[in-house]
RNA sequence: GGUUGUGUAGCUCAGUCGGUAGAGCAAUGGAUUGAAAAUCCAUGUGUCGGCGGUUCGAUUCCGUCCACAACCA
């Protein structure tokens, strides 16, 4: 697999498959830098949770958006898409290959596709960013009783997304399926799913040796950062909710299930040619 | 060696007075356009320990063997 000639590289892959350590030795074998392409490492101070890569394992390649965000603030997919081109047209004109590394789908996605985010919307206008899940689904039942746009129902933050819009006025161009870029090649990492579960068990424990409740402690459980998995089940364990055990037995999980969406995205949304990095061979 | 008990889904178990089975957890598949590590939808995956016997029909009854557990020697 020759990954020289491309402008952009994208590496992808379920949680704790070792993303991380591949883009480090391409940036190093092809002059490149690597942009964070996971929602929760965008966050200041989340950093055994989120398995961050340190700046000892950085082995001297450039990073990108990682810690720019604090974990009190709010950050979405439109922010991602503007600040990682940025990022990309910064990194192309130095004369170096943006890598973009991350397992959060739609962030990827988002950028390396035509993906139209509306700068008008904006939910702190909203009135509906108020109202809890119910209200949600009981208030779009009463306005759009025939569902004319198909919209997903039973799904709270689908379908307050949509009233938001409707609220605002704002019309989006759905078409994802349009490349923003012209050669640029994604690659996914990825392992045996029983090996990929054990190592999800050995990182989690591993996390809670480095001191994951500390780092949890720190923060409030409010905080827009803190839905991210290790973090709420500690901070449930933390207030006396559920037994650490428990807890670990719940990051455990969840993070399988995540690893699974995962798949879902990358398989069904992303041309990724994969390649298994326990038995170091292309797919 | 003997007695008793257990053996059913990945795990813990229920159940069928004989008509090839179902709960919880775990798991799997899918969706995904401003919280995405979020949110939502769908799905039982099984030689009912092995081999014989009785029976139209056995996971269920009987015999035997195997495994595990406890107790007795």
């Amino acid at each position: 697999m020759n990954l020289q000639n491309y402008d952009i590289i994208a590496i992808v892959g379920p949680t704790a498959v070792g993303k991380t350590k591949f883009s480090i030795e391409l940036a190093g074998q092809i002059n490149g830098e690597v942009i964070n392409g996971d929602a929760t490492q965008i966050y200041r101070d989340l950093n055994i949770g989120s398995a961050k890569v340190t700046v000892d394992e950085m082995q001297g390649i450039v990073h990108h958006l990682i810690d720019i965000k604090n974990p009190d603030e709010d950050y979405t997919v439109a922010d991602f898409q503007i600040e990682a081109r940025e990022k990309i047209a910064e990194i192309q004109s130095r004369g170096k290959v943006p890598i973009i590394c991350g397992g959060s789908g739609l962030y990827i996605q988002s950028v390396l596709f035509d993906y139209n985010f509306n700068k008008q919307f904006d939910k702190s206008n909203s009135k509906y960013s108020e109202y809890d899940d119910q209200k949600i689904l009981e208030t779009y039942q009463e306005l759009y009783p025939e569902n004319t746009d198909n919209i997903d129902v039973q799904n709270p933050s689908r379908v307050r997304n949509y009233l938001i819009r409707k609220e605002l006025g704002i019309e989006e161009e759905h078409d994802g399926s349009k490349p923003h870029y012209d050669n640029f090649k994604i690659i996914g990492i990825t392992c045996e799913r029983r090996i990929l579960h054990e190592r999800i068990s050995d990182r989690v424990d591993a996390m809670i040796a480095q001191g994951l409740i500390e780092e949890v402690r720190q923060f409030d459980r409010e905080f827009p950062s803190q839905s991210a998995i290790g973090y709420k089940e500690i901070h449930q364990y933390i207030d006396g909710e559920i037994s650490l055990e428990r807890a670990i037995e719940l990051v455990k999980r969840n993070t399988r299930r995540f690893a699974k969406r995962q798949y879902t995205w990358f398989n069904n949304k992303m041309d990724v040619t994969w390649y298994d990095s326990v038995e170091d061979k292309w797919q």
